[in-house]
DNA sequence: ACCTCAACAGACGTACAAGTCCGTTGAAGC
DNA sequence: GCTTCAACGGACTTGTACGTCTGTTGAGGT
């Protein structure tokens, strides 16, 4: 549905998001909770940074937060800075493709296109940091965690 | 959004829903109406007759037809016909998510699996065959294709 | 000053989707 | 019966998303 480079970027930013406000996440910890190889998720926390969704610090209490509150961040931006996000225009992949000139699946694939955009520009990070906090995940110590 | 070979399998049997019922098309023809390379269309369209969305007949008048009306056909079918199309079911991840134990992403990604389920099982190909007559759109050699 | 930490940068590996090639099968025309 | 056509099958190549490895930079602790 959305290339695993997205979900990671999803999962990152709702970890951060979940967090106190202005609090520093290491990508180490974003890493294990939203289970992705660090090295991976470091180079989409840095497009992530390049974008202006969050802001990054070096050193000792360094880390990544969220550049501006969580309710103007939408999925939308998220997606599209972690990937090149643009949606194909024309599922026929024809250049000009419009209500005047639809290629066969025009109307089908608009109402798929309005769908996607209507749910990515709609979804915020509020939603995620005002869930009924999510049954409070601390690291349980219990259960090894199978796999 | 989607993989391209979805994509192609929607435009060829868009293309095959747009013809007289019962006709039978050349695997050359949909790729060229498709704009897919002959070889690897040929591939996918394997797929869906295997998957019982096509017949196929071989030698002079050989080809390809659907197998069932065209309002029979869904555009889910379809999907999961060309690629192994299973939705990822959470977007973190977790083997176990749900509404009792929802990850944070669970009640947005709820939110985009239910549309795009609607969609995909909710549109046939009887849109493409009813639709306003493609007005034939003929292809245009410019445009050596970026990238 | 020096060490540690954590983000940053980029070269390298790997797996799989996307695309190519070449030969085989089976039905119709002649 | 032979040729032609078009679907079939599989081996092969290519491109790209995904992931790893190795270091560098800059901030804080001591």
């Amino acid at each position: 549905m959305l290339s695993r480079t997205a979900e990671y970027a999803l999962r990152a930013m709702a970890h951060v998001a979940s967090l106190p406000e202005g609090e520093f996440v290491r990508s180490a910890e974003l890493a294990e909770h939203a289970d992705v190889p660090v090295a991976y998720l470091s180079k989409v926390l840095r497009r992530l940074v390049l974008a202006g969704l969050l802001t990054s610090e070096k050193g000792h209490h360094g880390g990544f937060r969220l550049a501006r509150p969580a309710s103007k961040v939408t999925f939308s931006e998220i997606l599209a800075a972690a990937e090149g996000s643009e949606m194909v225009e024309c599922a026929f992949g024809w250049s000009r493709c419009d209500a005047l000139r639809p290629c066969p699946l025009h109307p089908a694939w608009t109402r798929l296109k309005r769908a996607y955009r209507s749910w990515a520009e709609g979804t915020t990070l509020a939603e995620i940091r005002d869930a009924p906090t999510t049954p409070s995940r601390r690291k349980r110590p219990r259960a090894p965690r199978d796999r």
